[in-house]
DNA sequence: GAACTCTTGTAAACACCGTTCACTGAAACC
DNA sequence: GGTTTCAGTGAACGGTGTTTACAAGAGTTC
């Protein structure tokens, strides 16, 4: 089956240790403790061999950072799989599931979503997020919200952002035409990822203006606004 | 007048240039080059001496957050006061002034804003917010939220916000009954720093689901959108 | 099977880091 | 004037990323 030579698979085995042991580290010790001499020590070497692997120590932590990207995917596209109601009940179940794994995973979402990177970013996550934005897009369930009421200077932004959701869905088989997917829809999607960016991040790194004792029902009733506001029916989302 | 002597004189301004070089080297270098030796080379002294003044790496980089918190909320009392009109107006300058500074010290805001710290954060900072949220409260403009429009389990952590707030206002001289600063409204007030937090973040970080090519539009449009949801009329706001 | 190349690892070294410790010299105090 | 206080030094320890020269095994070629 696979024509892999032994080099071939033991090289592959090493870098699967690499990437394992330098998550393991972010994990338990935080970003700080990544070190490439700590990851050889994890697997019986030397510093330098990493350097057969990746060009530096920078390159590694944005290997690590796809691959986080790739896991959170994972485990948004699972607890998604397990919620079987309308496109409402879905956007709901992701929403709850990224604030889930952000709080179990405060350092990874620490990397991925609060370090002044480079350009790009969503990469392998984005697609979830893209692929059901662009369900709730084609639903009916959305009301229709009229372009005017998104300001002009929007609209060359959002007309891009309307492409990449249609090229993110018909990836899935899903085609959509433009007039379903009009812009005062797309303004409430980014919107409606602000509110969930900002709560989520707030959470995670302690910011909110006072002690939140049990922040879950906030966050539920933010995503009930959210919800309402995209243009689900209350009866539709709960 | 100071009765300083000439020792106490010159150790507040080593620390004062402490201060200063640290600072320096996080906007210009990064997080990672605000090293103990780099900031002594600046000083043209030793790394052991700088442990007379912090007693650790970490200390130093607590205190570096301090005082940047300290800086911004400077930055957006000026701003404030350059604003003349209502409470609405001013309320839309200190969001502004917040994104801006924001932009302008990138480095700052992911130290201060989006780090997994401790305990708390807000300190010097948060009372330009706390203060502004109060006068907003405080204020006939905003509309009232019936109190049970917030789920139930919300009250009582919103109630002891209600509490820091009517502190935060009282030591500016300002007194509020607590039947003006009912749990809608305060509700509100959070839900608005989760979008402008959100908001902001996002920018900065560059973790929107597409290139925007100019973010202020946008900006301005979800703070007219707050403005609105929390409660002011169009034309008091713009 | 011998000779060859390619790959993966090593050891040593360099410059940098946080931190500790014994010390010096000058300022402050009595 | 003698003593204490204290900012600053230099050396050292163990840690870091990275480069370099080198060894030794795997795969290939004849």
């Amino acid at each position: 089956m696979t024509e892999a030579t032994r080099r071939e698979r033991l090289r592959a085995e090493t870098e699967r240790e690499i990437r394992q042991a330098a998550r393991a580290l972010l994990v338990e010790r935080g970003r700080d403790a990544v070190t490439l001499r700590a990851i050889a020590r994890e697997l019986g070497i030397t510093a330098p061999a990493l350097y057969r692997y990746y060009d530096s120590h920078d390159a590694l932590l944005r290997q690590l950072c796809d691959d986080i990207c790739a896991d959170m995917a994972a485990a948004l596209y699972a607890d998604l799989s397990l919620e079987t109601g309308h496109v409402g009940c879905k956007v709901r179940a992701v929403c709850r599931a990224f604030r889930r794994w952000a709080l179990a995973h405060p350092q990874e979402f620490a990397l991925v979503f609060a370090s002044p990177r480079d350009p790009l970013g969503a990469d392998q996550f984005g697609s979830v997020f893209l692929q059901l934005a662009g369900q709730l897009i084609a639903s009916n369930l959305v009301a229709t919200h009229a372009d005017d009421e998104v300001p002009e200077v929007l609209h060359e932004d959002l007309v891009r952002f309307q492409q990449v959701l249609v090229d993110a869905v018909s990836v899935h088989g899903v085609q959509i035409g433009e007039d379903i997917l009009n812009l005062g829809k797309i303004y409430h999607v980014v919107q409606s990822w602000v509110r969930l960016y900002g709560h989520v991040a707030l959470e995670v790194f302690g910011r909110f203006p006072f002690a939140v004792s049990n922040p879950e029902p906030m966050f539920d009733s933010m995503l009930d606004q959210m919800l309402t506001d995209i243009g689900f029916q209350e009866d539709q989302v709960s």
